[in-house]
DNA sequence: TAGATTGTTAATCGATTAACAATC
DNA sequence: TAGATTGTTAATCGATTAACAATC
């Protein structure tokens, strides 16, 4: 039943989250209106990027006024299923894990980390930031039940391949992969990777050679 | 006495750390010699990618051959500076930031997480992961006693731009930004941006509009 | 030599952005 | 109307990749 949106960018698709989230800031503070221009400058992205950004999903303004907010962000909760709640799992407490399940991601969103999962039985049964811990053998049987479709992997690389073919078999469709180890999945499978060490050495890489 | 270098591809110049780690990998198990291909497979990027990538710096390969692990690892560590030691803070010890440095991302690598900083009297004084925890009214002269240029940014977000602002008169002119905040800095400041909620987001937004 | 694999050419693709006519 | 700001055109830019001549 949906529009084609099949046109999106990605780079667009990316950016959307961040206006969102913009936006719901910009309603509690009882904006009613804004500009590209201002967009552009609060979440540091061109103003012709928003403007075209925004254009793919039809004219979304006023010619001469700008964006309602409150039309903005009604418009873009239904884009985002931000009514729908995405169940997401995480796998793998240690100290990545520990601090995302405490840090809960989901603050006033359409996420919620519902389990957790570990190998270790000293971790298994305890509760972190409101999120049970269970045995990683249960891992299949537990997501049947709960319909998730999404996983964080924090768990130490050298068990990051074999874990996500488990998890992969037990119907997973999306992981965001915290792990050095470069995952291969199943074509439907999605996988996002933050990788923080190349992260870090990029940044001095570019600091060191690339001067402002 | 840099070649110039400033002609290399931004893509490109993220992708080297991640070539780094797999060669070190690849010399530890004892391998002379690897080709494109055998990279790209365990990399997840398109061999032609790789090859025009290591041609930024010139014949490195052989043809027919492949590559060298040794020399091209040897090229690749003065290229990334592995040899020199790039001092990092954190900035923020609170669930994030206790995580990373618990982590200790440097592992074998040229980069050391120095210092911490925060406010919280009750982290003050404290070491974990081997880190000392300073109060962030040091900062400045801290660093300055210490050369360090980069810094980790795990404060709460409606703090982040006060303290980006702090950090950039002490001098520093990396932020790797974990915070959801954008930060306005000086142009010669680079800021890298990791937004774990929007990742998160966008993860679930393309799993349910680009079925793949 | 025969086989393998590089380094590069050329085409394609996706994303960004300046500029401005349209129009509220 | 005068002023402001959108939505879109058109140009530019940066990155990717198929294909293959060169050559080890």
């Amino acid at each position: 039943m949906d529009i084609d949106q099949t046109k999106i960018p990605q780079a667009t698709a990316k950016r959307l989250p961040l206006y969102y989230r913009f936006l719901e800031g910009l309603q509690a503070s009882g904006k009613h209106r804004v500009s590209s221009s201002e967009l552009s400058e609060a979440v540091k992205v061109d103003s012709a990027t928003i403007r075209r950004d925004f254009s793919y999903f039809g004219a979304l303004g006023k010619k001469g006024y700008g964006y309602n907010v409150n039309y903005l962000l009604s418009f873009f909760r239904k884009t985002l299923d931000q009514d729908e709640l995405t169940k997401v799992t995480l796998v793998g407490v240690g100290n990545l894990g520990t601090a995302f399940l405490n840090y809960n991601f989901s603050k006033s969103n359409n996420t919620r980390i519902e389990m957790a999962f570990d190998v270790d039985d000293s971790k298994v049964g305890n509760v972190i930031g409101d999120v049970p811990i269970y045995h990683l053998d249960e891992f299949k049987e537990r997501i049947a039940n709960n319909n998730v479709e999404v996983v964080i992997l924090t768990v130490p690389s050298h068990v990051a391949q074999p874990i996500a073919d488990q998890l992969v078999g037990a119907g997973i469709k999306g992981i965001l992969n915290f792990t050095p180890a470069r995952l291969s999945v199943p074509d439907d499978v999605r996988v996002h990777h933050i990788d923080l060490s190349v992260e870090l050495q990029s940044l001095i890489y570019f600091l060191k050679h690339y001067p402002l």
